[in-house]
Order: structure tokens, then C-alpha cells, then sequence
DNA sequence: CAAACGCGAGCGAACAGTCGCTCGCGTTTA
DNA sequence: TAAACGCGAGCGACTGTTCGCTCGCGTTTG
């Protein structure tokens, strides 16, 4: 018996296991192709029980792509940046690599962007997480000019939006070219990045 | 002239006017929810008609993107390249950039990679795109460097890799947030890059 | 010249199916 | 017992697609 109690299972217990779900079947069939009789059956309940969890389908849908933003928000929070810029963002590749290859989480990246370009809401969300994860890299970004370990002739900002926007093209070639040496290509961009800011010449000041 | 007896349009002629039409409402709605009846009123055509030219609403999806991607390889064609690397980029901004103002194209691009997550036909297309587009830049990053116009120790095909997927994620991240200075970061981007790769020192040979 | 005809573009109601979602009811828990 | 939980048949709306049909033009015929 599936000793399903009341008090087996706690509320957010029950929505997280939905959410869980629910995630597998976004990801192998995207946001609008994927039925509710598909989660349901993912999540083995019957619709009526997990309308008692979620209102709606978006709803799930939004519960969904706020869960990976905290992961995200958590993630950039946890980076070593007292090891300097570079580690700090090969750390933060090696974080982006790992979710490309559990395959699947980059379809769901690609979907929310596509959801995003339709749903206000969740377009505001994701603008928003945008915006705070560019903001924290940029200070990284101000400090490390600032103490003289790169060059300063880049503004912080575009610098911290061109880094984002590289790893962002790069899970979305991923998306439909799976063998892609994806871990290959983040490295060469960082070794770019990092040449580029002067790595080369670590202690001239004279840089220009 | 013509054999078969079409009123006063061809045959591709109408297929063109309800692939411009198609493209409005994907634009609009994108390419899940779009639904024939609207795609229909917007060609002005009933869906029997709408069918005589295209087999399925998916027929419709990828000779849609069949098109923008035969406009994408023609306007690379047309790059100034004998005016070097770095101009020859701007340009390639600049067009992708009045895509981003003609507002919409690039929600259908985002529409166009989530539909390759799940489409391999699409897929496949795509990547078949890429690899064409990202090899004429690699060329040419490789003939710049044997010229000694730029520095030899980036990858080209790494190079150009990170290229298209910075002004990918550019595009992306314009999708779901209208008010970003695309045109400023591009620009930002690509000065970036050209300090990078030696520009400032265009005519010496010694570069590294 | 007029009349008859065949062709095929265009039509739109109807189809079979799926969608997200609801609601009444039996079961379990406190 | 009251309350929470879980169920699943069923709802109305809507989907992409089909098919029997109309009708006007271009050609052939008388």
C-alpha cells in the first residue's frame, strides 16, 4: 500500500515532487507541447491532486523557472571570488558545463527564453535575475581593474553583459548541436577574455 | 506563358504571401500557440486554401525558418571582408541589430531554437547553418592573422564561435528585456574584441 | 460570335482528437 | 466526526486537418 497520508508527505513536499515531475516532461517536450496528463502521469497522481498543488499549468510553469533561477542566484552567490576574476568565472563555467551535460536543462533554458518572449511575467523575472547576477560580475569586474590585475579600458558592465551573453550563445548552439566540444570552446573563450584584460603583461602599469 | 492556369498569382507567389503572414502571427504568438485559424485570417485565405501550399502547419514552421536562415548566409555573403576583420564584424552587427529594432524577428529566432530542442529536422538545419556561417568568419579571422593584422594566438574557430554566440546571447537577453542598449553593447563587444586581437597596432608586422 | 465545358483555386463546415481544468465522491487522517 | 486528500470521469473549448463543394476563368466547340 502507498501509505499515502495526509502527513506522510508535507504540502511543499508534495509540490517539489510535482515540480520535479513536471521538469522531465518540459524537458523532453517544452513548455507548450507538454499535457497535463503527461505530468500527471509523470508525477503519478490524477489531475485533480495536482491542481490541489498548482492552480495552473503556468503556475507550474513559473514555480519551475523561479526553482532553476534560485539555483543560478545560489550558484554565483557561492563563487570563489576571493581567488580573482578568472577563477572565479572558470568556476562558474565549470557550473554552466555541468548542467549542459545533464542533459536536458539547457532545452529548458532555451524554452523559458522563448517563454519569456511572450509571458510579461516571467519576462520581468528573468530580466531581473539578469540584471543582479551582471551587476555582482561587474563589481568583480570593477575590483579587479581597480587593483590593477587587468586592464581598465572596458567598461565593467559591457564586459560582465558580453561574458554572460558568450555563455548564453553557447548553451544555445548546444541546444541543437549536442556534440559540440562545449567544455573545449568555454575554456578558449576564458583563455580570450583573460588575454584580452591583460593577463599577459600581469604587472606593467604602463599597459597603454 | 504558364502552363497551369493560376489566377493572376503564382504559385510561390501566394505560398510567399501566406509564409509572410504565418510569419506575423509566429512573431506574435509564437509557434506553439499560433493556431491555423489565426494564420489564416491573417493570409486572408480559408484553410483549404492555406493547405493546397503547405502540406502542415509544421511545412509552414520550417519553410519559414528555411528562409530566414537563406537571408542570414546571403547577408554574410555580402560582408565587406576586403575592408578587414573588424569592419567587416560592424557590418555584421549593424544587420543583425536592425533585426533587433524591426522588433519581433528575434522572438522568433528564440521561437526557432526551442523548436530545434525538440525538432530534430530543425536541428539539424540549423547546425548545418552555424557551421557554414562560423566557417567563412573563421576563414577570415585566419586570413587577418596571417596577414598580421591581428594576433595569431586565438583559435579562429574558437574566435568565431564566440562571436556569434556573444551576439546570440545579445539577442536572447534583448528578448525578454526590450530596453537594453543592444546597439551600445554591440558596440561595446566588438571594441572589446578588436583591443583583443591588436588592432590598435594595425600596421606593424611584430605584433606578438 | 456565342455557348458549352473542364479545370483548379478557393472555400468552410465538419471531424476526430486533445487540451487544461472541474467537481462530486470515496478514503484517509487527526 | 470534521477536514484534508486523492481520484478520474467528464466538461467545453479549441486543435490541425480534411473533403465535398462552388464558381469564375480560359479554352474549345458549334
Amino acid at each position: 500500500m502507498k501509505s499515502a497520508g495526509t502527513r506522510n508527505r508535507t504540502f511543499p513536499e508534495r509540490q517539489e515532487a510535482i515540480l520535479k515531475a513536471a521538469c522531465g516532461v518540459f524537458v523532453r517536450s517544452g513548455f507548450h507541447a507538454a499535457s497535463m496528463k503527461d505530468i500527471c502521469a509523470a508525477a503519478d497522481m490524477s489531475p485533480g491532486s495536482v491542481y490541489r498543488y498548482f492552480s495552473s499549468k503556468d503556475a507550474l510553469i513559473e514555480a519551475l523557472i523561479e526553482a532553476d533561477q534560485a539555483r543560478w542566484t545560489a550558484a554565483i552567490d557561492g563563487l570563489p571570488i576571493e581567488k580573482g576574476l578568472l577563477p572565479a568565472l572558470e568556476a562558474l563555467a565549470e557550473l554552466g558545463l555541468q548542467d549542459l551535460e545533464n542533459r536536458g536543462l539547457l532545452n529548458l533554458w532555451v524554452e523559458t527564453a522563448a517563454e519569456a518572449s511572450r509571458n510579461p511575467v516571467v519576462a520581468a523575472r528573468l530580466r531581473e535575475s539578469y540584471q543582479v547576477l551582471q551587476g555582482r560580475l561587474a563589481s568583480l569586474v570593477q575590483a579587479a581593474q581597480r587593483s590593477g590585475a587587468i586592464e581598465s579600458d572596458t567598461d565593467p558592465l559591457v564586459l560582465s553583459c558580453l561574458i554572460f551573453a558568450a555563455f548564453d550563445g553557447l548553451i544555445l548552439r548546444a541546444t541543437f548541436d549536442p556534440h559540440l566540444d562545449t567544455r573545449a570552446l568555454a575554456r578558449g573563450f576564458l583563455e580570450f577574455i583573460g588575454r584580452a584584460l591583460g593577463s599577459r603583461t600581469p604587472r606593467k602599469k604602463g599597459s597603454r
